[in-house]
DNA sequence: GTAGGGATAAGGCCCACAAATCTTA
DNA sequence: AATAAGATTTGTGGGCCTTATCCCT
């Protein structure tokens, strides 16, 4: 991958559109995303500086560049020094916004002679921060993608209600709730994260998933951590050593928890100064939904990781799960938007609440699509037109005498 | 409470070949 | 530097196999 609009070919690529796995210069994306209301209700962020390939997740203050969740996890994770970078996370935009707007969004881009010769004249100029501005969901673009969010949603729910009817949840949630004293969280221009949206209590607020996760009801401030979850401070100072995850999975090879717990980076990228000894967190929704099936106990993790995920990123998205800087979790604990119900007043649900949930869980998960992107149309039309025996390709040129009600297994 | 075995689910591999990409002249 | 030719790599879907997990006895 180069550094060149791909679909200009000339001017040097800028942002990056999940929704058309493109990188583009501000006119390409310009013209694009303005062309109809489907297009422009892709979601772009910045194209990460280092590999030219992915979207930025993060921009690094003090090295002034944007990284995607790789090469921000191979940039500051290496060397001690890199470690406390601070960074930015950046935030994702549809429309077609002009350059005060976007500049708006990123203010590091107020120097970038691109953004300023960026105009917008198609009387489109409707930006919409859809992860870090609640207060704009009445936006109908937010709504359009609430909708498009609420299956994902509805499944985070489940996991939700899952991970609360943990009955060992009172007592050993290891939690971020100290580390986040260490947090910065700078989201582009508008610092503002959902527990102090929640924690202000803005009532008269229109969120676009109320239906289905009954935001008003949920405080999910930081700061009433302790009381959510009635754990002492001194329990959740036991934020995730090795041993940890040594014990959650009931292994002492961090390669299996590191794979499996990849793409941590959204969190720590945000937390800085914490990254020593959680390195990743659930990278997708397999990975996620895995740890949810597992028997040892494993929602106490995965809790805090949908925690930390949603407190500290803002990451928006266009849910891509095969997409592996989408940090995975992403389709359903990116969204930006929380799926927290507010706590049972009792330490678990009933047993026919977490069945319940359970059954949901298993359904959606059975129905969803792991967005498989087909990338080349006519191979995929050709290869389903092509004769196979058991499942296989055959020559176009042999004989073609399968019959599948005699098929012997030849293995 | 534990072990064993059947049922089920999930993930990965295999195949041919056109298209895409890379290398060399 | 531009072009052509050849070589190599990639991607595509359905069925089967292996492994893991679930559930019952």
């Amino acid at each position: 991958m180069g550094y060149i609009c791909e679909y200009c070919g000339e001017q040097r690529s800028i942002v990056y559109c999940r929704s058309d796995s493109a990188c583009l210069c501000l006119s390409c994306d310009r013209n694009i995303h303005s062309a109809n209301a489907l297009s422009q209700r892709h979601s772009r962020t910045l194209v990460c500086e280092r590999c030219n390939s992915q979207p930025a997740i993060f921009r690094c203050v003090e090295e002034r560049v944007s990284l995607c969740q790789n090469c921000d996890w191979m940039a500051h994770a290496s060397s001690s020094t890199c470690l406390t970078h601070k960074r930015q996370a950046l935030s994702c935009y549809t429309g077609c916004p002009s350059a005060v707007e976007l500049s708006t969004i990123w203010s590091f881009l107020l120097g970038d002679p691109s953004i300023r010769d960026l105009t917008c004249e198609q009387g489109m100029g409707s930006m919409s921060i859809t992860d870090c501005q609640p207060g704009d969901s009445q936006h109908p673009q937010v709504k359009e993608k609430s909708q498009d969010m609420s299956s994902a949603l509805d499944e985070a729910n489940d996991l939700h209600n899952l991970v609360k009817s943990a009955p060992f949840m009172g007592s050993s949630m290891p939690s971020l709730d100290n580390e986040l004293h260490n947090v910065e969280l700078l989201v582009g221009s508008t610092n503002l994260t959902w527990s102090k949206v929640r924690n202000s209590g803005t009532k008269g607020y229109d969120d676009p998933f109320s239906d289905d996760f009954n935001m008003d009801e949920v405080d999910l401030s930081i700061e009433n951590y302790e009381e959510l979850f009635g754990v002492s401070i001194d329990n959740r100072d036991r934020l995730f050593k090795n041993e940890d995850i040594d014990d959650f999975f009931g292994t002492k090879d961090m390669s299996t928890a590191e794979s499996s717990f990849q793409g941590v980076n959204a969190v720590e990228g945000s937390a800085v100064g914490k990254v020593n000894t959680v390195k990743s967190a659930c990278s997708n929704a397999a990975s996620a939904e895995s740890m949810m099936s597992c028997k040892t106990e494993p929602p106490t993790l995965c809790f805090a990781m949908q925690q930390s995920s949603f407190s500290f990123s803002n990451l928006t998205g266009e849910s891509n799960a095969g997409d592996n800087q989408d940090c995975g979790a992403s389709s359903m604990l990116s969204m930006g938007e929380p799926s927290w119900r507010p706590p049972c007043p009792e330490s678990s649900m009933p047993s026919t609440s977490r069945s319940d949930a359970v059954l949901r869980y298993k359904e959606k998960k059975k129905k969803r699509q792991f967005d498989k992107r087909v990338r080349y149309v006519s191979r995929k039309t050709r290869a389903e037109v092509r004769k196979r025996v058991k499942g296989r390709f055959v020559k176009d040129g042999d004989a073609y005498d399968y019959d599948p009600l005699h098929q012997t297994r030849s293995y």
